[in-house]
DNA sequence: AATACTGCCAACCGCGCCACA
DNA sequence: ATGTGGCGCGGTTGGCAGTAT
């Protein structure tokens, strides 16, 4: 049985928003505040939108001190920094980018900051538009198990090559290609790096066992902030919500820092078959990961992007496919 | 000039988490 | 302890604009 729709979607405009919606929303929300409830808002407002609609409409383009246009190089380096440590957290990510919103941030990424980095695909082997749109976890969903996709294959395989825990910590993996995207019987390679406590971005990782199947990695198992409220808990096989430190400018221990912190990975056995279905996003398959501080108080920012395109490579942070083309050049599938 | 392809970005969707009754 | 509603997040899609063929 699914969730009931957060509102009546028939009665609900789509797509794009006018300037006179722009300006009701604006006008309200600066008159009222959003009274702490979205899903009202919209009809108080005069507005025939999903209240969720309303929100993000707010949140990325309507609120005050938005920046719009190119990203800097120190934002870049902000960027690929903390993806290298945190992977896809986009919303954390933007709290260390002001003015930036999570949207803008992932698209950016997306399209290209990853292109930036990790070069671009010749023309000859670029996968279709279509495919390049569809994500793998889309694939790897979608795919039967009967006949499976190459790339649903790859997943697979490398999913079920990770027997040990440390290495189901990862969702990253590597894939030796010979030459054509169409080899099935392309190797997977669960780097040898991630089976090993690594120096990172972050220090050197270490292993924490714990109890109730869980495995911690990280650096210190607890460390303190700049406010002294760290929290590093785990309860049961769930570990504690801990504060990120808000949105821009909320918290005036981090208001700006350009620093990331430790962190640390959880993993829940229970939690794993479930969400190995579920998505193949970071955590994806039973692990996760928090910071330790959430005030990413540790480690200045100071890498270059050659070194953070290294980290990202050989961690832990997303589902990026690397092979070598025929030239010897390293590009990189998402 | 027409068509196909690609890049980009705004918006949508579904799910997990949390607060509260 | 449990159910429900709302919020926030990350992933995905749709469509427009620019570029290549």
């Amino acid at each position: 049985m699914g969730r009931a729709p957060c509102c009546d979607k028939a009665n609900v405009k789509k797509g794009p928003w006018s300037p006179e919606e722009d300006a009701k929303l604006k006008e309200y929300i600066e008159k009222h505040g959003t009274g702490g409830n979205w899903i009202a808002l919209p009809q108080k407002a005069g507005l025939r939108r999903c209240g969720k609609s309303c929100r993000l409409r707010w949140l990325n383009y309507l609120r005050p001190n938005i920046k719009h246009g190119e990203f800097s190089d120190d934002e870049d380096r902000v960027i690929c920094a903390l993806f290298a440590s945190i992977g896809s957290r986009w919303s954390i990510i933007a709290t260390h980018l002001p003015g930036r919103t999570d949207n803008d941030i992932k698209n950016y990424w997306n399209t290209r900051l990853k292109k930036k980095l990790f070069g671009t695909v010749p023309q000859s082997q670029r996968i279709p538009h279509h495919i390049h749109h569809a994500s793998f976890s889309s694939l790897l969903q979608s795919s039967s198990p009967s006949s499976p996709s190459p790339s649903s294959t790859i997943l697979h395989n490398c999913r079920n090559n990770t027997s040990h825990p440390t290495a189901r910590s990862f969702s990253g993996f590597e894939v030796s290609y010979s030459s054509s995207f169409s080899n099935s019987s392309a190797s997977c390679i669960t780097a040898a790096s991630v089976l090993q406590p690594q120096e990172s971005l972050l220090g050197p990782m270490q292993q924490y066992q714990l109890k109730d199947g869980l495995q911690m990695f990280g650096g210190e198992a607890s460390s303190s902030s700049s406010d002294g409220s760290c929290s590093n808990q785990i309860n049961q096989g769930k570990e504690l919500e801990h504060e990120y430190g808000g949105a821009p400018g909320s918290n005036g221990a981090n208001n700006g820092d350009q620093q990331i912190g430790m962190h640390s990975y959880f993993y829940n056995e229970a939690n794993e078959s479930q969400k190995l279905m579920a998505s193949n996003g970071g955590g994806a398959d039973g692990w996760s990961e928090k910071s330790s501080n959430g005030l990413f108080g540790e480690t200045p920012l100071d890498y270059g992007l050659e070194e953070i395109k290294q980290l990202i490579s050989t961690s832990s942070c997303n589902s990026f496919i690397f092979y070598e083309s025929k030239a010897g050049e390293k590009v990189m599938y998402y």
